[in-house]
DNA sequence: TTGAAAGCGCTAACAG
DNA sequence: CTGTTAGCGCTTTCAA
């Protein structure tokens, strides 16, 4: 089909050994000889195959990346970021979505395994102690973003937990009296790696407490008829912290079909800073997860781990409380 | 390092041959010695490896993606289309992002043929004849969204052409008697490809041909202060058509900011309805391009060829004209 | 400086 | 039904 080195080879009247110093720069070998080889190979265009090369060398010069979905801002903006860094390093990204299910995020690790990608970043939806285990066995270079597994399993993220503390205290500056947290379902917590509406969710409560200030919880998939059951008895100032820009911008396009003005009515509150808060009025109040510095910087540390260096287990990246229009 | 299938051979006491027989569900096997390999397949963890594998078969059931950027909503929701089709056939995705730049564009896919993916899913940013040509050289199967490449290269899109016509119409049918298309530089057609925004250009023009109607074209990255300039003037009900939804998400910021209302003031239309529209109010009127169902056939289409079955040159997916509060 | 040979781990073809 | 062999295209080692 193609053409090989061994063609080259023939061609050149020389091994394929020597080809091979020629084509990849190494040393041992007489400049004209080179100059013949780099020639023929240039006139006949030829291109190493890779896979083979892979092969031979023990690795692929791609890295898996395995998250919940792309239509997510938050992994979009992720992804992208990976995939320019990688660029720069020449590894390739086999990008794959579990889409939230655990067996699903087993299916992908493995192939991406298989494949000999030389390292993973996941975000994982699993957790436990076997998947702790499975991720050891697997004995390939890994880095966890946002759900952390555990303390061994090398992360980046944010710190949740004060992030949420400090949402509090900005929602509290503006003197709401009743607040309320919306997240995902937190009993499911036993199956599903939530880890980060977890931190929150703790750092909420822990904010709050002997406060003397109301608070509940949502955590519902069906949040949004949560919300509306609230709204008829708000008898004190009264704010919604999501925990997630899309939540709360859900929230709002249903408030605002019920002519409840944000924050007259109620105040509301995000959480990640998804891009497209640029373009959403009133501006959405919101905790900035500087996604694109966790992507590079994971990345980074994933080479250090092929290359067989050290790196910090946990490593938790600088956020932003962001004030908007909508407390 | 990791068990292989001569580990097996070797411990099962037979040829790599029968292994090979037993783990792929090949015939000609008895089923008792299938029976013993594959326990002890199962209890050595064994994983092919699909390097391996692929340098043997001549295929890496992986294909290729080149894209602008997956900031962009537009290629987010393409790809995820695109990756949840090629899971359930068991292809991965090599997702690579050229943000506009053609030479980029083509480093990209040389390293993506180099890596022998078994096929192609590109949106591209280079064109004229030679890269059509560099294209055909490539002999991997192809398809190419959005930006037309040649008549002769497999493409799915949407008949853009056609599309603007109607987005005037439904513009003409509000009465606005001045319309402005946005759109980036035309100028640059020469290196590079746009042809989407070339096709809707030319049916916004083809379509107020002759009707007496006032119309003036913004082509280029300052649009924002372009129409700045437009507003004092407006002496006659105006929109603007601007091709793509991002532009005029960008142009409704400005505009609220300086307190100028949609449509009131000024009617606004998109291209493409990117999904976060939902969130927006007015409601952006558009057209709505079913990227979903685009990447889905694209991938459908690349796996015929791949299969070296025929598939249509041209496919036209259906768009829908979507009316919203911004007209 | 160059060549020859072995090997990466798998599949495929043929012979038994 | 099973084993043997060759080969995918590259890298690497050792010898010349």
């Amino acid at each position: 089909m193609s053409i090989t080195s061994k063609d080259i080879a023939r061609i050149c009247g020389v091994s394929r050994g020597t080809v091979d110093r020629a084509l990849n720069n190494k040393p041992r070998i007489d400049p004209k000889t080179k100059e013949k080889i780099l020639k023929v190979a240039r006139e006949l265009n030829y291109r190493p195959d890779l896979v083979a090369r892979s092969l031979a060398k023990g690795e692929t010069m791609s890295i898996g990346v395995v998250v919940f979905d792309i239509r997510n801002r938050y992994f979009a903006q992720l992804v992208n970021a990976i995939e320019k860094e990688a660029k720069k390093y020449g590894y390739l990204l086999n990008i794959t979505l579990q889409e939230k299910d655990p067996e699903m995020e087993i299916k992908l690790i493995d192939n991406l395994v298989a494949r000999r990608v030389d390292g993973l970043i996941i975000c994982p939806v699993n957790k436990s102690n076997n998947f702790e285990k499975y991720l050891k066995n697997l004995k390939v270079p890994l880095i966890v973003i946002g759900n952390m597994v555990s303390q061994d399993i090398p992360f980046i993220g944010i710190d949740e937990y004060q992030a949420a503390r400090d949402a509090v205290q900005l929602i509290l500056s503006k003197n709401y009296r009743n607040i309320v947290f919306v997240c995902p379902p937190l009993h499911d917590k036993e199956k599903e790696n939530i880890y980060s509406h977890e931190q929150r969710y703790k750092g909420f409560t822990d904010e709050l407490e002997g406060k003397y200030i109301h608070y509940e919880i949502i955590d519902n998939w069906d949040y949004i008829n949560a919300v509306d059951k609230l709204l008829p008895n708000l008898s004190e100032k009264t704010a919604l912290l999501c925990s997630g820009d899309t939540f709360a911008l859900e929230i709002m396009k249903h408030l605002r079909k019920k002519n409840i003005y944000v924050p007259n009515h109620i105040g509301i509150m995000g959480f990640d800073g998804i891009d497209i808060l640029d373009y959403i009025t009133p501006r959405l109040a919101t905790v900035y997860n500087p996604v694109d510095t966790i992507g590079v910087h994971a990345f980074k540390n994933l080479i250090k781990l092929i290359k067989g260096e050290q790196i910090e287990k946990q490593v938790f990246i600088e956020y932003k409380v962001l004030e908007g229009e909508s407390l």
